[in-house]
DNA sequence: CGCAGATTTGACAGCCATCAAGGTACGTGG
DNA sequence: CCACGTACCTTGATGGCTGTCAAATCTGCG
């Protein structure tokens, strides 16, 4: 048995799905950039993971009815539901889809604590640095790169909401990278030109 | 079919496996508190989070071989070793149990994604006062807490690497504290004088 | 008593935040 | 075609939260 989807959309900046919420279906990223956030009261915003095509939201929604953060669209998406009840049940049948989940789970949540370390013990430049490799790491294994040029959507507003910076701080950093000829980034993509420089700022090799 | 476990213990300040270790069993604490941590090649450390008596060291070992953190015992401590090939033997043929390890990596993610939000968007007040209301309820769910005095094995060194934090700054905010008669902190027990203050000052309620 | 480790305190510095003023790009409508 | 508005980025000046360094004090313990 094949658990039922449903396809929908997302229009940039519209939020799919919010914290505390109780949610039905566990959600994959068909098309687009997403992000996975927690905002407080004050307005405060940090978020928690950029998801790309082919991305599980979270591999908690499989377990968790209530989600912890929310959802928003950062371009134009597209998305899959699938019922949790399903896919529980085929799981709860099939050996290697539990497995997957597990290993699933144990991916994010190593993601999560390393940016834990990133949050607490790494400095603006190097935070920065690695959120570029990781990025740019992941749209490589998705095999949609041209020389090395990165669709690159985010605003720094959304750079300073994952690495816990301010916009401005980021604006001079990456400004910084851009004058030492690190990288480029024009008309929404980004080039890599010196990745060697990069990883040593990230504290990579 | 039960797994086999095996009990051991450890002294303060004792690792009890390192980051990058393959490890064959899911651990589980049975005494003590422990932490576990990433430190950077440069000696910085980030502790991902503390762990008490009846925690499992991490729901990711039941699906990864490779540990991405160290642990570390903070007191004498007695743990737990179960083979992980033979728990998921069990897993297999046992709904609940892939159910409850579910939640398990659900927990996890929640937490360490709030611990997130806490390094990006807290100040040092805020993630100070977060942590002792978040160890003392963690305590007093085990219900070994008599008259609100809490046993706290943590020095300002531990504090300091899981706020992201220095060892003096965190002296500073807790001297405040407790000049604000907000908590007490002698003889290793920790007292919350004033909850309601601490709350509003971690953003809660 | 004496030592080692931890905490406290003070002076000072630095990283990043805040506030504010342009500048640039792009779309819209006159 | 150009004025205009909006959103975003850049740049400068200033400030504050937290870090760094160092010395003094405290605590536990052999």
């Amino acid at each position: 048995m094949v658990p039922a989807q449903i396809h929908e959309g997302a229009r940039p900046q519209e939020n799919i799905y919010f914290r505390g919420e109780t949610i039905e279906s566990v959600y994959v990223l068909c098309f687009g950039w997403a992000f996975r956030f927690i905002q407080l009261s004050d307005g405060r915003r940090q978020i928690l993971s950029f998801l790309l095509a082919g991305d599980v939201f979270s591999g908690s929604m499989v377990y968790e009815e209530k989600s912890h953060f929310s959802v928003q669209a950062l371009t134009d998406v597209r998305f899959a539901r699938i019922d949790r009840a399903d896919l529980r049940r085929v799981a709860n049948s099939n050996y290697g889809m539990v497995e997957s989940l597990g290993k699933l789970c144990a991916v994010e949540q190593k993601d999560a604590e390393e940016r834990i370390t990133d949050l607490g013990r790494r400095s603006a430049d190097e935070r920065i640095a690695r959120l570029i490799l990781n990025l740019t790491d992941r749209l490589d294994e998705r095999e949609v790169v041209r020389e090395r040029r990165y669709p690159f959507p985010l605003r720094q507003q959304h750079i300073a909401d994952i690495t816990g910076l301010t916009p401005v701080h980021v604006g001079r950093v990456m400004g910084a990278f851009r004058k030492a000829g690190l990288i480029d980034l024009t008309g929404g993509f980004l080039t890599v030109i010196n990745q060697t420089k990069l990883e040593r700022i990230g504290g990579l090799k």
